[in-house]
DNA sequence: CGCCAGGGCTAGC
DNA sequence: GCTAGCCATGGC
């Protein structure tokens, strides 16, 4: 990889296995979007940023190349052998489909408090609803950004969600979620779980301190594990996991508790990487 | 009207 | 330990 400052674009050539359609698609974050020009644009670290590629070079506008080495790099999960993990699945049919389909995903690193409270807000629900509601969240409370003239809102920190209440999230239309949601912003202020020692922590005390949040099960938070904490063994069983596991290896009867176990020795340290190729070909190709 | 969506909580075994 | 019924909201 070769990586140049060029104005205010950091660019970064002779990368392998990204594709930012797949990987900001893939269903793993909420907050980024299609430009008419195939790019995308999202907010995270607080910034607008917009990333594209074009054969191997990948370009992130409106970063500074401490920025990129500080946080983006990782972000992207830049720093990781896709190749390698997927040669741990070469012996899956099932999967080497999946990932053929989807070429190119990246785990992403996403900041563990904006993760945690939008798959909170993900459970039972439709990603394109999530989307706006992750983005009204942002909108009431989240710090305003200008970027090329337009307005755009970081998701909002801690500090500002200490106010929230079931009442005040109203205008979300969130659900039963609203107090779930309130419930974390509580715990997490009172420090009765803490999510800088997340990433640090062994895969199930890591859950485990998760689940003492209202409203996150084992699912949501293997999705936070695997989506913002490194924790590429975690392997988050939704609906649609659930029927394409069911369908290729386990039969209908199958637990999400079994699904797991499976998952854990069938696919190995990286089966949340397997199970986001699963998801994405299950969920774009209706099956 | 129905069923489903990146599930989890609670009550009752 | 396990399962059944319930939960807000919106799209189809």
């Amino acid at each position: 990889m070769k990586i140049r400052q060029s104005e205010n674009s950091v660019i970064i050539s002779g990368i392998k296995d990204f594709n930012p359609k797949h990987t900001f698609l893939c269903g793993q974050c909420f907050r980024w979007d299609e430009e008419a020009d195939s790019s995308f644009t999202g907010v995270a670290f607080s910034k607008v940023v917009n990333i594209s590629c074009k054969d191997d070079e990948v370009t992130i506008k409106n970063i500074t190349l401490a920025e990129y080495e500080s946080q983006w790099k990782h972000y992207l999960d830049l720093d990781t052998d896709y190749n390698y993990i997927k040669s741990t699945f070469s012996s899956d049919e099932h999967v080497k489909k999946a990932q053929d389909f989807g070429w190119g995903i990246k785990i992403l690193n996403q900041e563990i408090f904006e993760c945690l409270i939008s798959f909170i807000i993900s459970t039972q629900n439709a990603i394109p609803r999530i989307k706006k509601i992750v983005s009204k969240l942002s909108e009431m409370y989240g710090s305003k950004i200008e970027y090329l003239g337009k307005t755009f809102y970081a998701f909002p920190t801690l500090e500002q969600l200490q106010s929230v209440s079931v009442e005040s999230l109203a205008p979300l239309k969130a659900g039963y979620r609203a107090q779930y949601i309130v419930d974390a912003v509580y715990k997490l202020s009172s420090g009765e779980v803490k999510l800088a020692d997340i990433s640090s922590m062994p895969y199930e005390a890591a859950k485990a301190q998760l689940m003492k949040i209202k409203g996150v099960g084992p699912k949501v938070a293997d999705c936070v594990l695997l989506f913002s904490a490194g924790k590429k063994e975690a392997f988050p069983v939704d609906v649609w996991v659930k029927r394409t596991m069911q369908a290729l290896y386990l039969g209908d009867g199958a637990t999400q508790k079994q699904i797991e176990e499976f998952a854990a020795n069938h696919f190995g340290t990286y089966a949340g990487v397997a199970q986001q190729y699963l998801f994405y070909y299950a969920r774009e190709n209706k099956l």
